[in-house]
Formats: C-alpha cells, structure tokens, sequence
DNA sequence: CCGATTCACTGAAGCGATTCACTGATGCGG
DNA sequence: CCGCATCAGTGAATCGCTTCAGTGAATCGG
C-alpha cells in the first residue's frame, strides 16, 4: 500500500481548533455550529491544507456524490453530446457523471448497470438498449434510475425524458409534403443501435392522411451499409423524390452514395434527417434534420435524478418536443 | 440516510462459512488461502448475493480503482474520441475513467485536478490546457500522473503521450508542394483552445526548406470566426493556392467561406486539415488531413498510468507519428 | 422564577472492507 | 525425531468521516 502524499484528516483540524471531529464535521457542512465556529475551523482547516476525504465521507454517509450514466453506444455523436452536457451539469451541482459505455451491446449494459449499483453510485441515468430488460425494475429499487429515451419496462424508474418522436416524424413530413413530394422512402436504423422508435407506426398514419407515397426500409448499421442501401435505392427506375432517414448517420450514407452517382441534392432528391448531429450543418449541403434541444433533455435528467436522491419533489416524466432544423438538403422535386 | 437495498456483508459470508472476516477477504482475492477454502466462500458469496463493497474497499486499501480523465475541452471531437477510447479501455481493464472537461478553461482545469487528487483517483490522465502550471508538479507527486500531447512543466510526470508535430508539418507541406503548390497560408488556433503547437517554428524552417511562401495567421476560436477569417483570406487579391489549417475545426470555416463565395475546393483553393475529426471524411470534398493513431494514443497512455499505479516497469514516454489522409480537398493549383 | 426548548458541542459507535502480527498445524531435510 | 520454514487462517486495529444519543448552558414564555 504505497502511501504517497499524506493528507491531514479532521481529527487533526480538531486537535488544532481545540474541538471534537464530530463538532468540524459539522462546521464544514456549516450545521449545527455557531457562525464563529464555523469560520474558525475553516481557517484551520485551511491552514493545515486539510481537505474532506471523499472516500470515508462516502463510506460513513452512504452517498458516493457520483452519478452513474450508462450509454447506449458512445460511437453515437448525438450521445456522446448528451454525455458531455450531463457530465458538465453534474459537475456544475458539485457531483461527478461515472460514464460507462455499452458499446452497442445489450447484454453488456446490463453487465455495466449492476457493476454501476455495485460501485454505489447516488443514482443512474441511462439511455436502454434493451428497455424491456427485466433487470431494470430490480436497479430501480436499489437506487433513483432515470431513462432517457425510452420508458423503462414496468415504469418502475424514478423518471424519464422521452421524445416526441411522433412530432419529429410529423414535422418532418409535413414539410417534405410542403415542399411537393409524394413519394418518400423512409430509411430506419434497426434497433439494436439507436432506442426504439415506436414512431414507424406513426409514419404509415401520417404518411397516409398526408397522402404522401411512403415505403419503410430498414438500414442496416455502419456506414458503408447504410451507403449501399442508398445506391440500390437511389439507381432504381423509381427511385422516390425524397428520403427520410431516422438518423442523421444514414442520412450520411446517402450524402455519400448521391456523390457517387452524381446526383446533386436537393436538385435530384430531397434528404432529410432526423437528431442533428453536430456536424450535420457542415454537410454540403446542410442537412434539413429534426432537432432535439439537448440542453433540455441534460437539464430534466438531471433535474430528476439529483430529485430522487435528495428525496426533493420532481417532475416524473418530461416529454421532450423537436424542432424541423431546415436547412439547404431539402427543395422541391 | 435513505437505505434501500441492504446488502450482504463480508461479516455475513463470514459467518455463512465458519471463517474469519479477513479469511474471507483473502479468498474472495484468491490469495493466502487454500483452493477448496476459496472455492467454498465463492458459493456462499454467491448465494447471499454479496459484492464487494468498492467503497470501504478504497478507504481500506487506499486506492480508488478509478483513473481520472482530465480534458481540455469536450467540445472538441477529437477529444471525445480519445475520451471514449480511454473509457473503454480502463473499462476492459476493470477500471473506470472518471471524466472530468475543463471546457477550455486553464483555471478550470486546476481546479479540477485538484478535485481528482482529493477524489483519491488512482492516476491520471490529463490532456493539459495550460502544461505550464505549476501545480502538475505538485500533482505528480501526489499521484501517477500521465499527460497526452503536451510535456507537463518541470517533468515531473510519471509518462507522456506526444505528438511528433513536426513531422505532420512536414507531411502536409511536402504535400501541397508535391501538389505545387507554392503560396500558402497556415491558420493555427489560438493557444486557449489547443495544446500547445511548437510547430509554429517548423512550419517556417520547412516551409523555407521546400521554397515555399506561407504565412502564419492565429484563427480566433468558433466556427463563425474562422469563417469570417477566411472570406477575409479569400476575398484578398492576392490570395494563396492553399490553406493548411492547424485543426479541422478551422477547415470547417474555410470550407464555410467557400460556399459563401463560390470557390471551388480544390479547383480553386486546396485545403488540408490537421487531427482528422471523425466527420472531416464526410465533408464534400472529404479534408485531406494529418491523422493520429488514436487506439495507439489511447493505449498508450492507459499503460503507463496503469504501470505507474501497479508499480510496473513502463516506457515513459511515447511519441506518435501521425500519418497524411490524402482525401479530395487538395490537388494542383 | 421555573420547566421546557433550543443551541452548540462531545463521545462513541459505526460504515465495510484490508492488513499486520500472530498462532497452530503441517511438511521436510538431516 | 528435532528445529525451521511454510501455509492457512485468526483477531484486532485501521482507513477518515458521519451520525446518533446525550449534556450542560443559555433562552424563553408565562
């Protein structure tokens, strides 16, 4: 046990102030003591260079002042946003995100959820890959779990922020209607990769009381799929006027497939995406793309989980509603 | 103190077995005890559902299992790669990064570190904003400290991951100048944003060395900024051939002002990136650009420090050699 | 002026592991 | 058969802080 650096401990700032460790426990918290106290044992304390040690403070409270985030998939731009927003709101109200990354892997979230409660984190905010895993109702009662993106199986998570993905796909194709298309392919990812998204249903509806031509494909995951895809697509005789794409990464693929068959967009096809990842303005053209406020997701996680562990009241579930970012990808036919 | 979720303690399987709490410590590391002794504690420990209790763990044995991760600015795409990366990596090493961003802030990122040291982390891994500060001294000698692109001041760190700037300097010029090109403007970020580039220097002695005219010009940070310094660039009269961004970031502003004028990339101007962000291939035309190793980076560095905490031997300092991604924003002029 | 509160603080008991210094066995060479 | 390691396991101390129950003094309403 190498012991570099010794630090000094609260008995010695009690030795030093004349006081018992209970009594600068108290002080440093700033309850129970009297202002002058308070003061003196500060100055003490910094004297002697004394700070709290994390460990056994986390040890004798029960409270480790760390918040689990467990993502999806970290390769994903959109959630590697959403992790840095967490990590800096969390810090910004004196805590620390413990991200971990299940790399596209159900099974191993799962795995990295039980360790997370191992290591005793305050709480827990996760983006499922599996929110039906039956796992999740079991963490919730150990500790305060708050989802992002899908509802947890049996809603027994002290929160979620879902999105209102039936607004996303409604405004997207009311725009692409707007614009004069009639026929529009609508490319998915497929579902181990990105949350659920109970939303397909909602495209056949809104396709059909817009009276827009729409045909479902699933995308196949990486990037040079998602290309190949987009030549079948966009080299057949019919090929639709515009293309939906549920991600911003197929919309990707299909940038790069419409630059190998020289096709120009939007003079030749329409593309629209949906989640705006932060490069997608750097696109030429821009790409036209369903946003999410991600600050307010960040915020109402937050706000939930440090609710639940402080045991302060707190809105259960948070709806969040996108934006159409229209950009130069999308014209009329 | 809510406490949810009582769990088994090492006193419990203690007593499950007939053993000593400590017999149980050691049988549960595999160490000090005879196979048949383990193999039994494990079955009990299984059956109450007991896991170590990782906080007491720490405060007993004086380290955390955790390696801190301090970053200059998340904003940055190539930092989130390398954070991603080291996550990963520690994770398969059973170990956890915990993140901390600076988010650009030299005052920021000490105060940070020294809120890693009193978090008790086991090591750190700082991609330093400011090397010059005089607390990583202090800090090294605290704990195993490694430092990724910049030498920390006085050397006192444990390891250090380096970039061999020079030498993508010299790839990118030799570059355009195979190209032939022989006016060209360097636009280098400002100091806040970036470690430290030494290479400023180099680009001079090659550019001499070549027969090259370039010009240095410093890029305020943002995306608009950049691009609002070159349209100015473009605009000129007597503007270069090419462009060779110290930062794709910056490229992005160029890449911005061009489709603001007009210009062609790389009919009209060549333009050659530095750091290969992960959408820089995505642009259109995809950035030519000096590429880093990052697995090589990431490993590394999560060697040394894991080295510096088991008291292994390890190579204290690594130098990368970056490569050139020959993409389509250069050709002749 | 009294009993009840409130206030500031103390002492001691944990929190749940690890680790050090020992103690009996057991093994083994000579 | 002795003396010396070696091995498996024990007990107790410890890590540094929080928190509970309690104590004496000051405060207060009536």
């Amino acid at each position: 046990m190498p012991q570099r650096g010794k630090r000094a401990t609260i008995r010695e700032v009690a030795k030093a102030t004349g006081l018992s460790p209970a009594a600068v426990s108290y002080a440093l918290r700033g309850v129970q003591t009297s202002e002058e106290t308070q003061e003196r044992v500060r100055r003490a304390a910094a004297e002697l260079g004394y700070e709290a040690h994390p460990i056994a403070r986390a040890l004798a409270s029960g409270r480790s002042g760390m918040v689990g985030l467990l993502c999806g998939s970290l390769e994903d731009y959109w959630q590697q946003s959403l992790a840095v927003g967490i990590g800096r709101a969390l810090l910004a109200r004196d805590r620390y995100a413990l991200i971990l990354d299940a790399a596209g892997d159900p099974e191993r979230e799962i795995a990295l959820a039980r360790q997370l409660r191992d290591q005793r984190v305050d709480g827990l905010i996760v983006q499922p890959l599996d929110p039906a895993a039956p796992f999740w109702a079991e963490l919730a009662e150990a500790l305060p779990v708050v989802s992002i993106g899908d509802s947890l199986r049996g809603g027994h998570a002290q929160g979620e922020v879902v999105f209102d993905n039936r607004r996303g796909v409604t405004l997207a194709l009311e725009h692409l209607h707007g614009l004069g298309h009639r026929r529009i392919a609508v490319l998915t990812p497929t579902r181990a990769s990105t949350p659920d998204r109970p939303a397909d249903v909602h495209v056949h509806a809104e396709a059909e009381r817009l009276g827009i031509e729409a045909s479902v494909i699933t995308a196949p995951q990486g990037l040079a799929e998602a290309t190949e895809l987009a030549r079948a697509l966009l080299r057949a005789p019919d090929r639709p006027s515009a293309v939906f794409c549920f991600s911003d990464s197929i919309a990707y693929g299909v940038y790069a497939a419409t630059r190998e068959l020289g096709l120009d967009i939007p003079g030749d096809i329409s593309v629209a995406g949906y989640d705006n990842y932060p490069m997608s303005s750097l696109l030429s053209p821009p790409l036209t793309t369903v946003d999410w406020d991600i600050d307010n997701i960040v915020h109402a996680a937050v706000r939930v989980v440090l609710g639940a562990i402080d045991e302060k009241p707190y809105r259960r579930r948070t709806v969040t509603a996108p934006t159409l970012e229209v950009r130069a990808s999308t014209g009329p036919p």
